[in-house]
DNA sequence: TTGTAAGCGTTATCAC
DNA sequence: GTGATAACGCTTACAA
C-alpha cells in the first residue's frame, strides 16, 4: 500500500508536541482556538519533524485541491505563453497552482481529467467552436471560464477582446492609407476568434466600399508558417495585394519574416498589421502595427472569473469584453500609386 | 465538510451494480480477476451515474499522484517554452500531469510545496548555482532532476548540454572567420549555463591568442532585452568588435533586433552567434547562426530520468549530457579589414 | 482551549 | 472471482 519512505504525519507531531491530533491540525493552520503556548510547542515538533501536511489528505476532506487546470495546447506558440503567464501569476497571487491539460484530450477522456477532483477549476484558453466539453465540465459542476476564445453554445464565464470591432479598427486605418487591393491571412474558421476578427474586418472593409475576394484570402493555421506561407501565396498572385491583415500578431511576423526575404519592407512596400499585441510585436526588427488585446488583463480578469465562480458556484455567469486598442508602429504605411 | 455538489462515489455505483465497492474499484482499474460479466455491470452502472474515480481518494492510498512539478520561471522568455512542451509531452505520454511551480518559492516555502506529496517528481529548470532547494527536496525523498542547469555540490539526475563545449564549437568558428576584436553579450555568473559558456569561449579563444578583455563583455540577464542592451553598449566603444559571442539565442535575437535599429547587417557587418537552436533562430528575419542544443532531447532525457528515478528510487545518479553542433546560418561573416 | 471521533473516496489485504 | 475491512492523512463537528 505504501510504497516511497513514510515521512513525518501530524500523528507524529502530535506525538512529539504532546498533544492530539486535531490540536496540530489546527496549530498549524492558525486556527485562532488555539493557544499560543501550544501553537508554539506544535511548530517546533513540526519542525523538528520537519513535517509538512500531505496535500492528499487534506484535499480528501476538503474537497478542495487549490489547483486550476489550465487547458492549453502548444506553448511553443508564442502567443499561448503570454496568456498563460498572466494567468499563472495571478493564480499564484489567488493560492492556486496551475496544471497544464493538454488541449487534446477531448469529452471522455477530458472529463475523466478535469472532472475527477484534481482540479478546483478549468481555464478553457484554445476552445473551437463546435467543443463540448467546457460545457460538459461546467455541466459536472466543475468551476469553468473561458479565456480568448468564445463557445456559441454556452453560458460559461469568459473573457475577451471585442476582436470585432479591433478588426474594424484595422480596416479603418488600411482604408484611411488610400490602400485598395487588400488582403487577409486568416485562421481556421472553427475558431470565435478567427471568426469575429474576420466578420468585423470584411464588414468595415465593405462598409468602406472595399471587397474582399477569396483570391486575397488566405487561411492557415494560427502559426508562424502561416503567416510565411500566406505571403508566399499573396506574393505570387498577378496583382499581389498592398496591405495585409494577419489574423493574429504570431501569423503577422511569419509575414514579416517572409516578407524579408522576398526583400521587401513593411510599411514601405507593403502594409501588414496584426492582432493581439504580444511582446515580440514591439520588437525593434518588427515593430508591428497591431491591435492590442491587453492580454494581461484578458488573462486577470479570466483568473477573476474563476476564482469568484470558486467562491460561489450559483453567481450569475459574466461575459467581460476588454476594448481593443490600435498600436501604431512600423509595419503600415501609405500606399503608392 | 463538503462543499461542492456531492458526485457519484463509487459505493453509488457499487450499489447500483449490485457489487461491493471494492469490485467497482477493481473492475474500472482493469483488474484482471473481475469476471467479464461484472466488468460489464460495473461500467454500465458507473456511465450510467457519470461516475469518475475522485483523484484525492487515489492519490491518498496510492501515495502517488501521477503528476510532475515543473520549476519553471517566466513562460515569456522565448527559450522556456521550447524546453517545457516537449517535457510536458513526454510527461503525458508517461501518464503524469504537469504543475507548474513558481521559480520564485526558495528552501521553506519550496519544500511546503514540493514535499507535501502533491507531486511524484520535480523537474528544476532554472537552478541557480547556489541553491539549496533541489537538494532539499530530494532529501525529502522526492524524485528530482535538474534540466539545462547544473548544481555544483549535488548528485542529482542531470540532464544538460555540453555547454563549455559548445562555446568552444563558437569560438573557433568565429577566430577561423578572421574577426580578432571579439566580444561576448553574457548572462548571470549565478548559472552553470553562463558560466560553462563564457569559460568554454574564453579558453578557446585564449588557445587561438585573442583575449576577452572586459571593456568587450556585458553581463546582463537570460532576455531579449540584454542582447538589446549589450549591443548599445558594445557599439558606442570606441573600436566596436567585429563579431559578438551571444549566450543564448533570446539573448542574440535581442542584440539582431538592436542591430537591425543601428543600420547593422548581421552576417555582413558583424557577426552574431548565439546559442540553444530555439525555434525562432531559424526564422527567415534571424537566420541566427547558433548552437544546437538538441532541446527536445534535453527535455526527453530529463523527463526519462524522472520517470525511472520515480519507478527506482535507489537507482544510481545519472548525468546524462548530449552534444551540441554547430548550425551555420546567416548571423556570421568573414572579418573585412 | 483541547480532545475524541467521524468522515472524505480510494486502494489493497485478507478471507471466503 | 468477490466481499469485508483496514488503511491512507487530513479537516471538522461535537464534547468536554
Amino acid at each position: 500500500m505504501n510504497r516511497r519512505r513514510r515521512s513525518a504525519t501530524s500523528i507524529d507531531v502530535a506525538r512529539a508536541a504532546g498533544v492530539s491530533q486535531s490540536t496540530v491540525s489546527r496549530a498549524l493552520r492558525g486556527d485562532p482556538s488555539v493557544s499560543a503556548a501550544t501553537r508554539e510547542r506544535v511548530e517546533e515538533a513540526a519542525a523538528s519533524l520537519g513535517y509538512v501536511p500531505m496535500e492528499s489528505g487534506r484535499n480528501l476532506s476538503t474537497r478542495a485541491t487549490k489547483r486550476v487546470g489550465i487547458v492549453a495546447p502548444d506553448l511553443t506558440n508564442q502567443f499561448y505563453p503570454e496568456l498563460i503567464e498572466p494567468m499563472r501569476r495571478a493564480l499564484d497571487r489567488g493560492g492556486f497552482r496551475t496544471i497544464l491539460i493538454p488541449a487534446t484530450d477531448q469529452d471522455e477522456q477530458g472529463l475523466r481529467s478535469l472532472a475527477n477532483g484534481s482540479v478546483d477549476g478549468v481555464i478553457f484558453m484554445n476552445a473551437l467552436l463546435g467543443d463540448q466539453l467546457p460545457n460538459l465540465v461546467a455541466a459536472r459542476g466543475v468551476p469553468t471560464v473561458l479565456v480568448n476564445r468564445e463557445l456559441d453554445q454556452t453560458s460559461l464565464d469568459t473573457s475577451v477582446v471585442d476582436n470585432y470591432g479591433g478588426a474594424q479598427l484595422v480596416a479603418d486605418l488600411i482604408v484611411s492609407l488610400g490602400h485598395e487591393r487588400i488582403a487577409a491571412i486568416l485562421g481556421p474558421s472553427s475558431t470565435s476568434t478567427s471568426r469575429d476578427r474576420e466578420a468585423g474586418f470584411r464588414m468595415q472593409l465593405a462598409d468602406h466600399g472595399i471587397p474582399l475576394p477569396s483570391e486575397l484570402m488566405f487561411r492557415g493555421s494560427f502559426s508562424h508558417e502561416t503567416g510565411s506561407q500566406g505571403i508566399d501565396a499573396l506574393l505570387a498572385l498577378r496583382k499581389p495585394p498592398t496591405a495585409i491583415f494577419c489574423l493574429n500578431d504570431v501569423v503577422a511576423i511569419g509575414a514579416l519574416s517572409a516578407l524579408h526575404r522576398h526583400g521587401y519592407t513593411p510599411g514601405k512596400d507593403v502594409t501588414v498589421v496584426g492582432f493581439d499585441d504580444i511582446s515580440m510585436a514591439s520588437w525593434d526588427v518588427f515593430s508591428l502595427t497591431t491591435v492590442r488585446c491587453g492580454l494581461v488583463t484578458l488573462a486577470k480578469s479570466a483568473v477573476e472569473l474563476l476564482i469568484k465562480r470558486i467562491a460561489d458556484p450559483s453567481r450569475e455567469h459574466t461575459r467581460v469584453v476588454t476594448a481593443p486598442e490600435l498600436v501604431l508602429r512600423s509595419s503600415h504605411g501609405p500606399h503608392h500609386r
